[in-house]
DNA sequence: CTGAAAGCGCTTACAG
DNA sequence: CTGAAAGCGCTTACAG
C-alpha cells in the first residue's frame, strides 16, 4: 500500500521556493529568526500543498511522542466515558493524542496493558489504579487521578466535601435516619464520600452503613438488600456511594412498594447516565471531570517538558509523577429528589437515637 | 527532558557484537537470512541490554505507526465502554494501538476529530457513525460499525435477529400486548430490532410504537411516558430498543405501583451494566463486542497490509473502506426476567385483536 | 550469510 | 536572516 499522507513534506515546500529544509521548518515552527516575508511565502505555500507535519518524523527527531496513555483498572466501568471524554478533550487541547489501554478485567493484566503504553512511547500515563494498587516506577511521568486520602500525589475530586454536599442537602430535606451503601470498605474514594455523609449528619440523627461488594450477584430473584425491612425501621434516606447503587437501591425499594421520594430519598454519587433517566430522578453529586482531567494532563505536560531530548542517559527520569500535590476538585450537588415526607425537621425515631452502629 | 526509553538500540546491540544494524535488524524481525547462532546471540543480547524497539523510528521508516483510531459520534454514550474494549483487545492483539477521538458532543466536531487522529498517522480507523452521517473520504482506510441496513460496508451485530430473540421471549412468557419503544425513528439499529420484534409477533398480537427521543427531558417531576395507562389498557410487554430506555420503563412502571415482573414485562437491549443491578433484572440482548471488533480490526489490518510504503504517490489510497461485505454478528438472549403472569399464552385483550397502530 | 549505504521527515546546533 | 550538515532509530534493497 501507498503512503497514506498527502506527498507533501518539507522538504518540497523548500524546493518549491528555492529554500532550505531548514528554514521551512524554522519559519513554521517559529523558533528560528525568518525574514517575515520569507515567512508568510513558506507559510502560503505550505497552506497551497496542504502540508500536513510528520508527527512520526517529529516525534523520533525530539524523542516525544506527544501522546499520552490512559489507564483504567476496569474500561467496563460506568465513569470510563466521563474520564475518557474529559481527559481526551484535556489532551487535545495541549496538543497530546490519548491512546487508551485495557487490562481485560484481569488485575494482572494491568501491568502488561501500560507495558504495552510504554513500548509505544508515550510522554506520559493518566491513571486510574485499581483498588489497593501502588503503581509501579513506570519510566515515564504519570499522573495519578484517586482520592486525596491515598498516600502519594494525586488528582481528585474532594469526594469528602462531596459526601457532605448530599448529607446536608438529606438533612435539609428533613432526614434524621441514614442507610449508607458502599460498595467496598477499603476504596478511598467511597471511604471519603462515606466520610464526609456522616460528617454532616446532626445530633441524634441515626445511621448505618452497608457495604456490598457484588451488586450483579444480586439480579438472582430474590436477593436484596432488605432495604424494605429499613424502611419499616424508619430510615427515610439511602444514600449510596455510587450511582450503580442508588439504582439498586430505588429499584429495590421501588419494587417493594415504597414511595420515592415520599417514603424514602434516595442518593448516589457521580451523576451517571441514568441517574437523570430513572423514574423519579436520582439525586446525585457531579464531578469536576474537566478540571481534573486539566490537572492531570497539564501536570504531565509540564513535567514532559518542551525541551528536545539530549541522549543525557545519566539523567534518565524514572518514575516521576507528575502531580506536585493533591488536588482537591470540589464536586456539585445534582438534586432531583427534591422533596420528602420525612415527618418534620426534628423527628426522631422511635428507637434510641444512636451514633450509628458503625465500626 | 532526557528521554524515557532505555539506552539500548540497534546500534548498542550492534556495537556490543560487533555486527552490523542491519544484521540485528534481519535477526530480530526474522526477516532477512541470518545464521541460526548469530540470530540467537543477538537475541541473547538484545534481551541482556533490555531492548526496546522504537516503534517511532520503525514508523517513519514503513511509513505505518500500527495505531488505529476509535471513533465515536458520543464518547459519553454508555455502550462506549464495552465497544472500546473490545476493539482495544482485538488491536493489541493484532499488535495496533488504539487513539481515541471525541467530538465533544458537539456534531460538527465529529470531523475535525477524526482530522487530528489522521493528522496523527493512524493507519485505519474504526468508526461509530453519529446518525444519519455519511462518512466522507478519510484517505485512510475506515471500519464503520452500524446496522447491516446501512448503506455500505459495516460491520454490526444482526439486530433485526436481535429483534426476534427478544419477541420470542416475551411470546414464550405468554405476552400478547406490546408496547415498543424507541429512540430515534431515523436509527436503523433501532428500526431493526423493532422490525425484528414485530415479525415474531403472533397473529392477533396487539403492539404499538413509542419514540421518545429525549429521554433526560423526563427527569422533571410529573413528566411521564404514560406507561402506566398503558398497562390499564392491557398492555404487559414493554420492549425497548435501548437498556436506558428499558430502565425509564421499569422505573416508570415501578413508581407508578405496577409490579414488574408479575404485572408487566421490560426488556431492553445491549446488556448495558445496569440491566444486572436493577431490581428486578433487566432482560437484555447482549451484542458480541469481541466479534465485531475482531472482524472491524482485521479488515482494517488487512487492508493496511503488511508491504513497505512505496512512496508511489500515484496510487494513493484515499476513502477505502476496510470492511469488505456486510457481515452480521448473532446477540444473545440475556433473561433476567423469567416469569410473568399474563393470563394465557392465547390470551387476546377485549379490544379487537389490531396488526398495530404502527404507521 | 553479512555489511555498507541510503533514507523515512524532521529539528537543531553551528556556520556563514 | 538563511543554509549545509548531522542525526533521531530503524528497514530495505543491494553488494560482497
Amino acid at each position: 500500500m501507498a503512503p497514506i499522507r498527502p506527498g507533501s513534506n518539507m522538504t518540497a515546500i523548500a524546493s518549491a521556493l528555492g529554500v532550505s529544509a531548514a528554514t521551512v521548518s524554522n519559519a513554521l515552527s517559529g523558533k528560528g529568526r525568518v525574514s517575515p516575508e520569507l515567512g508568510a511565502k513558506i507559510r502560503a505555500k505550505a497552506e497551497e500543498l496542504g502540508y500536513v507535519p510528520s508527527v512520526t518524523a517529529r516525534a523520533l527527531r525530539t524523542g516525544r511522542s506527544r501522546v499520552i496513555g490512559l489507564v483504567l483498572p476496569d474500561i467496563a466501568n460506568p465513569l470510563f466515558p466521563q474520564i475518557a471524554q474529559a481527559i481526551e478533550n484535556a489532551a487535545a487541547d495541549a496538543g497530546y493524542g490519548v491512546l487508551i489501554a485495557d487490562s481485560r478485567g484481569d488485575s494482572s493484566m494491568q501491568t502488561l496493558a501500560i507495558q504495552r503504553l510504554v513500548e509505544r512511547q508515550v510522554d506520559g500515563i493518566v491513571i486510574v489504579p485499581r483498588l489497593g494498587t501502588r503503581i509501579a516506577d513506570l519510566g515515564c511521568p504519570v499522573a495519578v487521578i484517586d482520592s486525596p486520602s491515598t498516600p502519594g500525589n494525586t488528582v481528585s475530586s474532594d469526594h469528602w466535601q462531596g459526601g457532605q454536599v448530599v448529607a446536608d442537602h438529606l438533612v435539609g430535606l428533613g432526614h434524621r435516619n441514614f442507610v449508607l451503601i458502599g460498595a467496598n470498605p477499603l476504596s478511598n474514594v467511597q471511604n471519603d464520600r462515606i466520610g464526609g455523609m456522616k460528617s454532616r449528619l446532626p445530633k441524634g440523627a441515626r445511621f448505618e452503613t452497608i457495604w456490598i461488594e457484588k451488586l450483579e450477584a444480586l439480579a438472582g430473584a430474590g436477593c436484596s438488600l432488605g432495604l424494605k425491612q429499613k424502611v419499616e425501621l424508619g430510615f427515610t434516606a439511602f444514600a449510596a456511594t455510587s450511582d450503580l447503587h442508588a439504582l439498586r437501591a430505588l429499584t429495590e425499594l421501588q419494587q417493594a412498594g415504597i414511595r420515592i421520594p415520599q417514603q424514602a430519598s434516595v442518593t448516589g454519587f457521580d451523576d451517571l447516565v441514568w441517574s437523570s433517566v430513572v423514574s423519579p430522578g436520582l439525586t446525585t453529586v457531579r464531578q469536576d471531570m474537566a478540571a481534573i482531567a486539566e490537572i492531570a494532563v497539564g501536570a504531565l505536560v509540564g513535567v514532559i517538558g518542551d525541551d528536545a531530548a539530549e541522549p543525557d542517559a545519566a539523567t534518565i527520569t524514572v518514575g516521576v509523577t507528575a502531580v506536585a500535590k493533591t488536588d482537591r476538585v470540589p464536586m456539585t450537588l445534582v438534586a432531583r429528589q427534591t422533596t420528602a415526607s420525612v415527618s418534620s425537621p426534628d423527628f426522631s425515631p422511635a428507637s434510641p437515637a444512636l451514633e450509628g452502629n458503625d465500626p
